[in-house]
DNA sequence: CGTCGGATTGAGAACGTTCTCAAACAGCGA
DNA sequence: TCGCTGTTTGAGAACGTTCTCAATCCGACG
């Protein structure tokens, strides 16, 4: 294989300008104390010949190398992947960050990493050694994972986590995930509902714990029972299914469930639909995520809808910018919505 | 901002096993006329080191960037997106490209461009000389753009096109979609229907057409009439909506209707839901694409499965092992099948 | 008209790797 | 033991960019 060349760099574009190579780069990068002609004479050349800068190059040099590494949880992408049954975090972190990173010239990078892996640190340390990104995007469950983050600080490599509060290193955007659950909770109770059925995501998501706690609070802010009515699940639909199974299995079941992920709503329908209990007049259902699928449910899904593709877009901003702007010390809350459908309605017993 | 370097560089290895920089090269790099009791020096040094090459570095060198390129269509991406219908193939292609290439040490990186935009060539291009991938893989419709395989072909970068049968440079994987559409045709008709309805794509997909010429082969294999019986959507949920209340609003409707993908589907059926049509006693749907969503659709969908990520993972292998293996000059057939669930029955009239 | 200081330009080193080519080494037959 | 050949190792250039620092230019001011 014959060592592959750029076609044209900077020696080319110096050269037809008649300028020194420091002169072109000064214009590529939009370097101040350029006289304008001069600019203008290097920009014409750049656009005849066509010039784009390598990127490794640049990054060689010690400059940026214009890449975003967002780290997503591989145990779950791949078996949501496998199962064929939707990878929206995914999907979203991916198309808002593409999006938003190619308006500021940059790329973005998705890498699965396993957190249950004594070798998450190994692994992480050397893909960025590796790639040497400007930035990095951590995702639930690695963004409270103290290896990681300890790992980027170290490294003083500029990084988000999303979805967490814990205090430390980082940049965070959170989700206010025991509010929006509370949200989600008190309007069943608004509609008369008495019994509502939590089904949780795993432990190791702290936002489970949040979610949680809101429902909770609601409860008892009305002076209603939660005892028996949460259920834990691990964000896939046979979890869904499998908890409400065992929800509806109660003495007094509930008549309404809020469940902690899209995938998992739709083991809850299919739990009802075993049952043959109507969604929504022998059950309502409200789910979180508000992914593509629960438009074309039967019935459509109310869902908490969280905006991850507005948030990883925000992180991305707030991490390609890092040099120029003052870092935001505390959390950078990003407001969720209840989309109300058609799964929830007034208790009908 | 500080100059960021590396932290362990080939020359610490080097000086830590004792040796030149070529030699702990060679050992990186795993070629021959090393002796062993010096590779295992280098390799202790490597890993006590917790060494890991620089990607930008290698590249500059002239060596590979491990990375892949993969094209897809931002317009229709960026559609789906925002109408939040899902993106089923950024999806499917990511991860199937992702997994693997980390398989070998590669990255995949998505890049979305307009198909429908004068500047194609330039803007790839430019993408391709910042980024100097090692492969690069497109989807339709780009796998059939002359401006763009005619570059890849000139820039001599290996390129696998995905979905296209068109005889041309690249390497090419198809799935044969004339065989799928009239698979499915022969399916309904096997079930008794006589009147099927077609929902295509788009001109400017070639599968669309070929998928036409399979529904209209079978059906005239069959002596069935196939005129009125054509709409055309844009792979769009409202497309299909649109295009299944016309075939609906004729003399004598179809009793059954393939849709040329999921969202369009979704389409039909709610074109259905509208008339007071039950699906599938009075109209049977096939869908193209077998997504997560039509399993929960009610009722789940029958749908011909197009293993996208197998298809993407294959073209992965084929790319990074280009130089190794002889190039498939005959398009490789990925097999289609189709699967079957509720929403496909015998016609009731 | 000379001088000073900031703005503008350029020369050469540096970044971390692989490539090319030459030197040292080892094995083998005579 | 010598010479030949193929294997193993190393030295230095090359890759395309930016960084550092020095040189030149230009306008204004005394």
């Amino acid at each position: 294989m014959a060592r592959r060349r750029q076609a044209v760099t900077i020696k080319h574009v110096a050269k037809d300008a008649g300028v020194s190579l420091q002169t072109v780069s000064r214009v590529i990068n939009n370097e101040p104390n350029v006289r304008l002609a001069m600019k203008e004479r290097v920009q014409n050349s750049i656009d005849r010949l066509g010039y784009v800068p390598s990127i490794a190059a640049q990054r060689m040099s010690g400059s940026r190398s214009y890449l975003i590494l967002a780290i997503n949880d591989r145990e779950k992408t791949i078996a949501e992947w496998h199962s064929r049954s939707g990878t929206d975090w995914v999907d979203q972190m991916l198309l808002g960050g593409i999006l938003t990173c190619s308006q500021y010239g940059y790329r973005m990078m998705v890498e699965l990493v396993d957190t249950h892996n004594d070798h998450v640190e190994r692994e992480l340390s050397a893909t960025i050694a590796a790639l040497q990104p400007d930035g990095v995007i951590l995702t639930p469950p690695h963004s409270e994972n103290r290896l990681i983050t300890g790992l980027l600080a170290k490294k003083n490599i500029p990084f988000a986590r999303i979805g967490s509060v814990e205090p430390g290193p980082g940049i965070r955007l959170t989700m206010d995930d025991e509010r929006s659950a509370r949200m989600a909770t008190e309007m069943l109770i608004g509609l008369g509902h008495r019994r509502v059925g939590f089904v949780a995501g795993p432990d190791d998501y702290s936002l489970s714990t949040w979610r949680i706690n809101g429902w909770k609070a609601a409860m008892e802010q009305a002076g209603l029972p939660t005892s028996g009515l949460l259920q834990h699940g691990d964000f896939r639909f046979d979890s869904g299914l499998a908890a409400t199974q065992s929800l509806l299995a109660l003495a007094s079941p509930p008549t309404a469930i809020i469940a902690s992920n899209d995938q998992m709503a739709l083991g809850t329908i299919e739990a009802a639909r075993e049952k043959n209990l109507d969604v929504p007049s022998d059950l309502s259902i409200i789910s979180f995520d508000n992914t593509p699928v629960v438009r074309f449910t039967d019935p459509p899904l109310t869902a908490v809808d969280q905006p991850v593709a507005a948030t990883i877009s925000k992180a991305v901003e707030l991490l390609i910018n890092v040099a120029k702007l003052p870092l935001p010390r505390e959390p950078i809350n990003i407001e969720a919505t209840l989309v109300e459908r058609a799964s929830t309605v007034p208790p009908q017993n």
